[in-house]
DNA sequence: GAGTGGTCTAGACCACTGA
DNA sequence: CAGTGGTCTAGACCACTCG
């Protein structure tokens, strides 16, 4: 039994029995805490690392390496002579940071959103449990063909809880333009930060047949998707079908 | 028009145009030869940073940049207390690096691998270019089926280049034990850096059918993949079916 | 030219490993 | 205990951007 000290003055402080965590890791935590709470918006410019070293009372080195940290997760982006910069979906050049279909040959013709669906019902017990959620609570869900030059490539189907979505229509849908992640976290201030796959081979039933264009029974690549904000939280489930006879699911092993 | 110095002494230094290289990758580089050229070998420990900076005459944080630079590839191993290490696919750690394919739910049963053919021949024309040869060079050519707990999941179509491989037969293959690249590494000399991988949805032809234990026209993963060692040189092509009725292909976006 | 991130150094101290 | 990598600091200088 451990003793009590009876003066709080002399109390043992406790062991740092795995307790130990370098200061850098406290600053990265701090940083992710202003980017969650939206003190930096995405697209803005964060402070210099002179005055977060300031800010934070430790040496400029450190923060760069908590910088450096977050910049590796595609949390910030650094640009030198120019500052660093929150990370945001809609630039041009994370656009695609989460769609690995790619073209066989050639580049990719015009992307084209087109939306079948958008509802708001009750989550099944299986999006549920994945969302963590409870079952029988209210989720979006949306149903979206992405075409390329023309071709539906991607029949998707998304569920999004219902809270922080509360105002998603097919109407703001249908008026914005680019990436859906663009809009999220603009329209609903949610960051998707990182996301799980699980692909198989899946055979194409009517439905899907009929809005992709493919023979009933082909096989078609089957994606689901878990994406997740800060603090490993899901937030984004998507079921996606894609046409892989012109197209391939590109993946880099390191 | 530039001038030209009488004297070659007083010749203007060709000015920086693009040219400017920080030390770190200089070192990074320099380590990267030794590693390339076998001075410290896969699993082995290579020198300290102390001796490193003494040996490149650069402070050791300079070394230690370029070390955290190959830790990120994936080429070292560092390890607090004992040293750096050269990576090894022999490791029980970095096993599954390269196998991404998990069941459903449970954990994986037993790997096992069996090589169903194994022969020199020449290269067709597709496998010569993406392993960048010639049409009709000797390239080795591999067949093999990967089973979980008894159940024949991946049927691997594996294309190597004749000449690193020389010595590759199948008595070498059936008598080593665990992963391919890790006879690759220490029996050829040959180490796996990274590789791209294409993935598709297909259907079942005879052949694989019968080895995979599913219908004909059965849905199949197919992963078509080329491998890497140093240099960006291409020295595996791999083009595997997976079955994923009980199992799916794992990707983690970031 | 002022301000930003990027590189390089030198030195101190900490945490971990193994003899 | 000595030796390793890991953290933190302070300061100098470089490369890049923009007004």
């Amino acid at each position: 039994m451990p003793t009590i000290a009876a003066d709080p003055a002399e109390a043992v402080p406790a062991p740092p029995v795995a307790a130990f965590s370098p200061l850098y890791q406290q600053i990265k935590a701090l940083i992710t805490r202003s980017l969650q709470g939206g003190e930096w918006r995405p697209g803005e410019l964060i402070p210099s690392e002179v005055e977060l070293a300031a800010r934070f009372r430790v040496s400029q080195g450190t923060v760069r390496k908590a910088i450096e940290a977050l910049a590796d997760e595609n949390l910030l982006v650094r640009r030198q002579g120019k500052g660093t910069y929150v990370a945001s979906h809609a630039e041009p050049t994370t656009r695609f940071r989460f769609l690995r279909l790619t073209p066989d040959a050639g580049e990719a013709g015009a992307l084209e959103r087109r939306f079948v669906d958008c509802r708001r019902q009750r989550a099944a017990a299986d999006v549920a449990r994945l969302l963590a959620l409870k079952t029988g609570d209210a989720v979006v869900q949306l149903r979206r063909l992405l075409s390329f030059g023309g071709k539906p490539v991607v029949l998707d189907d998304i569920w999004l809880p219902g809270q922080p979505f509360k105002g998603l229509t097919a109407e703001r849908l249908a008026d914005h333009d680019g990436p859906l992640y663009g809009l999220f976290e603009s329209a609903f201030g949610v960051r998707m930060i990182r996301a799980d796959e699980k692909l198989r081979a899946a055979a194409a039933d009517a439905d899907s047949a009929a809005l992709l264009g493919v023979a009933v029974g082909a096989p078609l690549l089957s994606v689901e998707r878990l994406a997740y904000t800060y603090g490993e939280q899901p937030v984004e489930l998507r079921r996606g079908l894609y046409d892989t006879r012109a197209h391939h699911y590109r993946n880099e092993l390191s």
